[in-house]
DNA sequence: TAGTGGTCTAGACCACTGC
DNA sequence: CAGTGGTCTAGACCACTAA
C-alpha cells in the first residue's frame, strides 16, 4: 500500500511536531523551504499543511506563516464518529457492554422512515447497555440494514461492531450526522439502565451513511443525564 | 470585493442543487466537463467540487462522478459557530434578547482559568436571556478579553455581538470548542430562566479563537432542557 | 520591499469504475 | 476500453505582513 506523498508529509510533520521538534506557538518553515526540503511542488506542502491546520495542529496566517498550536488543548476526537469502545479504552475506565436483544426484524414504521428501508426487506435491531464503573448509564438501539450486514453475533455486538464492519466487512463509513436533545425516559431506559432518580435522559440520533452515501444504520443512544459529555471542534470556513 | 473564482463556482453550483437543476441522486457534469463550462482549470473545479462535499452537498465517487445528496436532509447549519441570531432567523420565530448585565470586571477564577487572563486585565461580562415565542429558554453568559473588545453597549449586546465583532471590529473568528453536558440549574438560572419546573439545564460551553490563535472569548450557554436540540454533520477523514 | 500564504493554470500520470 | 476522480508538477500573479 503505496502513501500519498501529501499524507506522508502530513505524518512527517505531525510526528515533529508531536516530538517537539515543532513547539507550540513556533513557525514552521515557509510553503517554499519545505517543498525544497522534501522535494516535492508547493501545492502537495500546502496539501498536507491544510490537513494539519483541519485537524487542529497548525494555524496559517496570510503573509505571516504557520503557528504550530497547543496540540493539548485541541487533540480530541473529531466529534460524530468514534465508537464506545475507542472512548472507553480513550478514559481509561472500566467498561462492559451487555446485550439485551439482537435479533432481525421486519422494520416498524419508525424504523422504516428513518433508515429508508422498503417494508418488506430485514434489519438487524441491536439494543445494548454500556456500563463504566459498575453502573449502566448508556442504552444504544442500533438498526443495520441487513443488505449491509448480513450477519450479527452476541459476540461482535459485545466488542465493537463498528470494528466489525470496517475490518471484517470492509464497508466504508463516509459520514454522519448527529441529532442531540433531552427526552423522558421510558420504560426501556428504565429497564435496562441504572437511571439514579433521573426522569430524562440526553437522547444522540446517529445516522451513518456509505461512501456511496446510503444510509446503513441508525442508532438511538440515550445517555443519562449526569453522565453525558459532548466535545466539538468546529473550524470556521470563510 | 472580489470573489474567488472556485467560490464562485462553490455558489453556483450550490445555488443550481437549490434551483432543483441538479436533483438528489443526479450525477454532477464531470470535472473536465465543468472545467470547461467555466472556462476555468479543473483544479479549481475540484475545489469547488471539495467544498460542496465537505458542506454535505455532494459526495464524489472515485472512478464514477459527484453525486448530488438529498440536500433537505443535510442542510443545517455547521456546528459551532453559528449565532443566536442567524438561528432564530432560520427558524423564522419571534425571538428577543434581554441584556440582564453588562460590565467590566477583573476576572474571578474561573474566567481566568477559561479565558487564561493575567489577573491584572479586565474583562467584559455580558449576561443575556434569549427568549423565543415568549418564553425565556436559553442564559448566555459571554466573557470577552477588553484587549480584543474595548467596547460594548447595551444595543450591540441586544443585537448581535458577533456581528460587531466580525463586521465593526474585524477580528476574524477562526476556530471553537464546544463542551455540552447537563447540569443542576443554579439560582442563577431561576432568575433568568422560564424553567417550566425543570430541574436541570443543557450547558454548552464554547471557546472562540481568532486567526492567531489566541483565545478571546468564553462562553457558556444554559438551555432550558425541553428546548435544546443540536446538530452535528462529521464527514470522516480516512 | 521582501517574504508569506492564497489562488490559478495547463499540463501529466494514476487507480478505479463501468461497459 | 474510455471516462472518472485523486494526485502531482512547475510555473504565475495576487493580497497580506513586517521591517
Amino acid at each position: 500500500m503505496k502513501e500519498n506523498k501529501f499524507l506522508a508529509i502530513y505524518n512527517d510533520l505531525l510526528l515533529q511536531i508531536r516530538k517537539g521538534t515543532f513547539q507550540p506557538n513556533d513557525k514552521l518553515p515557509s510553503e517554499n523551504e519545505l517543498s525544497q526540503q522534501y522535494q516535492t511542488s508547493r501545492e502537495t506542502i500546502r496539501k498536507a499543511l491544510n490537513l494539519l491546520s483541519e485537524h487542529g495542529y497548525i494555524q496559517k496566517i496570510k503573509g505571516k506563516g504557520s503557528i504550530v498550536l497547543d496540540v493539548g488543548k485541541y487533540d480530541f476526537p473529531v466529534s460524530g464518529l468514534v465508537s464506545f469502545k475507542e472512548l472507553a479504552q480513550k478514559m481509561r475506565k472500566p467498561a462492559r457492554t451487555i446485550v439485551h436483544e439482537l435479533e432481525i426484524v421486519k422494520p416498524d414504521e419508525y424504523i422504516r422512515k428513518h433508515l429508508s428501508v422498503p417494508n418488506k426487506d430485514e434489519v438487524w435491531k441491536v439494543i445494548r447497555s454500556r456500563e463504566i464503573e459498575g453502573e449502566k448509564i448508556i442504552l444504544d438501539k442500533d438498526f443495520f440494514h441487513r443488505k449491509f450486514v448480513p450477519l450479527l453475533t452476541r459476540d461482535i455486538c459485545e466488542d465493537s461492531i463498528y470494528e466489525y464492519i470496517e475490518k471484517e466487512l470492509k464497508l466504508k463509513i463516509s459520514f454522519a450526522k448527529k441529532e442531540m436533545f433531552v427526552d423522558q425516559v421510558t420504560d426501556e431506559d428504565r429497564k435496562y439502565l441504572d437511571l439514579n432518580g433521573y426522569e430524562h435522559v440526553v437522547v444522540v440520533k446517529n445516522f451513518v451513511y456509505l461512501e456511496d452515501a446510503s444510509l446503513f444504520q441508525f442508532t438511538e443512544s440515550r445517555h443519562r443525564l449526569d453522565k453525558f459529555r459532548f466535545v466539538d471542534f468546529a473550524r470556521r470556513t470563510h
